[in-house]
DNA sequence: CACTGTACTGGAATGGGTTCCGGCCCGGAA
DNA sequence: TTCCGGGCCGGAACCCATTCCAGTACAGTG
């Protein structure tokens, strides 16, 4: 063995010594670089590299010699060197708050799917709903020189985060989100007002006069325009009120939210649950109070959740396409990858009726 | 800036002339080097290197000098351009058959989060379930140069994919996945046949004689290891039988293979429904019937569902920790590369019952 | 035949760090 | 005093491809 243990290319070379041939670039330890190809066809670097990116200035045979010395290798370019000399990475970095939420999962999919099909790879972070892992998570995926950014922050009023996004020219989508600060970034939304407003005109009818709200966190989009939206529903009918309980997308807000509501002075009789967890919590100190749906209490809950239609009852819910929703946002990001402008992009919602959505008891 | 890309020489002629200097397309505002770092310390960039890397031959006046420069540019180093000098990404490439599988998801974030904190990210790809693009994705997650690869790939019986991790000298780990060519490669698996084992038990003690399995994809392990389970386990009860109905993991497959089921000369008494998507299309068909569970059928199901416990009635399941898995998938691949050699982890599922697991009718 | 234009090719700079190696300087041992 | 070794530093090769530019050969034109 050699002393230079840094270099185990050259150790292994020295090793099995010169009176090898090539070995069929089987073996990644050992691979052609562009020197090797143009060696063997006996050419310059600059013509291989001219032959395999197309450039029109090329003849035939030197296409012929290229090609063969490729096949032979079995080269392939090394990503990283193109990445550092086009100053491109081919790559986009996602920042979401927990991929395990299935909604932002298929979001995930759907973009990751239409990046894909533009040659685009996706690095994934997950801020686990922590803030100050955000504006981390940006900066990280800069580092890596990613050459866009999907951002679906646990956080906007977190002043680090809407730094780094004000500070930095990487093109970027935002998904749900909304800063005021930053005017150069693309968006996706969703019309959570639609949908609100369509479930609320619902209840009404069946003669609802107290709404609830369990939202998740007043920090994102979503859940400052379910509010506003409720809101503004409920100022339109005479002698109908809202109930607003922020808080966070938990399991444990959801339980502890319906608890308050249920033990207030004037208890709602129709609750909308703002997210799967927080249905999950709602569902769970309904059940242990055997508090009956929609007997006692009718239940409408924001995004589908796998189960729901076989429910008992099925429920109703406010839904939307999380995957169409990736797709678009990847399109609006190649959009700007392409030189275009930033674009705002609002997807719709739709309330579904279902069991869980009846008249209150009189 | 798009037609530079494809013929630069030409429209650089043309729209330029000479009176520029030429300059990569995506000089990004000029950031510093270590070039202008070493120069505005007066030193050479060897010493920046150390310094910034924590080499011990660095004296503290050159730390101070250097770290003083780095400041004054606001200096970040190229990653890319370690990468290529290193030959190491940092990069973990997680091949996967679709990441809005909840399931899959947590397995995701659970390794994400345990590869961040060793100074990894990780790259996402989605076959789709489609078998030809596991191949696809692990060659171009090559081509990327990740360290390693995480691969819960859609079909082990591929030759195609099996080829490519045969070949590969990528530090792997196979997540609940089993190539018998492979024997490089780690693994987390999960231990489906207690499970299984745990749940006919209680279904034979219940006094069923009828299981049926209403299984995913034959090309994956998990399937394979509940078959395999069920049946060893009827055998060991006189009397008892079992159903097995293997295909996708997909609704479709679920109501399908339910109503062959049914409709079969000797219905079976108990349904384990194996996966989530195929307890959704086991459920619509035993709606559609009007077959009430657990009254006329028993059901468990594999793998839990967000709104399992609140389902009228409460679902049995087969349960396991995916984030768990993947965290160990993490710490397995982190462990190969550091050198460590491959090994195989086995978890534990665990059978939880449920009011949808009771006594056959008579 | 001289001249210009065109098609193609090779050489070298470039991107931005990492690391081997040689060498300087200085203290301690012989 | 001389030699040796260790601490520390600069120079330069290297990682691997892209692309500018200069230059060659050859065809077409006057």
């Amino acid at each position: 063995m050699s002393d230079r243990t840094a270099h185990p290319r050259k150790a292994a070379r020295a090793a099995h010594g010169a009176d090898r041939t090539y070995r069929p670039a089987t073996s990644l330890a050992d691979r052609a670089g562009m020197r090797q190809v143009a060696d063997r066809a006996g050419v310059a670097m600059s013509s291989v590299s001219r032959v395999l990116s197309g450039h029109p200035d090329v003849s035939a045979t030197m296409r012929d010699r290229v090609m063969t010395a490729v096949e032979e290798l079995g080269y392939e370019p090394n990503m990283l060197a193109q990445m550092l000399r086009r100053g491109a990475t081919q790559t986009v970095g996602f920042v979401v708050g927990d991929i395990s939420n299935p909604l932002l999962a298929q979001i995930a999919l759907g973009a990751e799917v239409a990046l894909r099909a533009a040659g685009y790879a996706m690095l994934l972070t997950n801020s686990v709903n922590e803030a100050h892992l955000d504006a981390t998570h940006i900066r990280l995926l800069q580092q890596r020189r990613v050459d866009g950014l999907l951002l679906s922050v646990s956080d906007e009023t977190n002043t680090e985060t809407a730094d780094a996004l004000a500070r930095t020219t990487t093109p970027s989508v935002l998904i749900d989100r909304d800063f005021a600060t930053d005017a150069q970034a693309s968006a996706v939304l969703s019309d959570h007002a639609a949908g609100i407003t369509a479930a609320v005109e619902r209840l009404v009818q069946h003669g609802h006069e107290r709404i609830a709200l369990v939202a998740g966190s007043p920090h994102v989009r979503p859940t400052r325009e379910r509010i506003h939206a409720l809101e503004e529903a409920v100022e339109a009918h005479r002698g109908v009120f809202a109930h607003v309980r922020s808080g966070a997308f938990t399991e444990t807000h959801g339980s502890a939210a319906t608890r308050e509501l249920l033990d207030g002075r004037r208890p709602p009789t129709a609750i909308i649950a703002g997210g799967n967890q927080i249905l999950v919590g709602v569902l769970a100190e309904l059940a242990s109070r055997k508090v009956r749906i929609p007997r006692d209490i009718s239940l409408i809950t924001c995004d589908d959740v796998p189960l729901a239609k076989f429910f008992t009852p099925p429920l109703a819910m406010i839904i939307r396409d999380p995957y169409e929703m990736g797709s678009v946002a990847a399109r609006l990001l190649l959009d700007r990858l392409g030189g275009g402008d930033p674009e705002t992009v609002t997807l719709p919602t739709t309330f579904v009726t279902g069991a869980s959505c009846a008249a209150p008891r009189p």
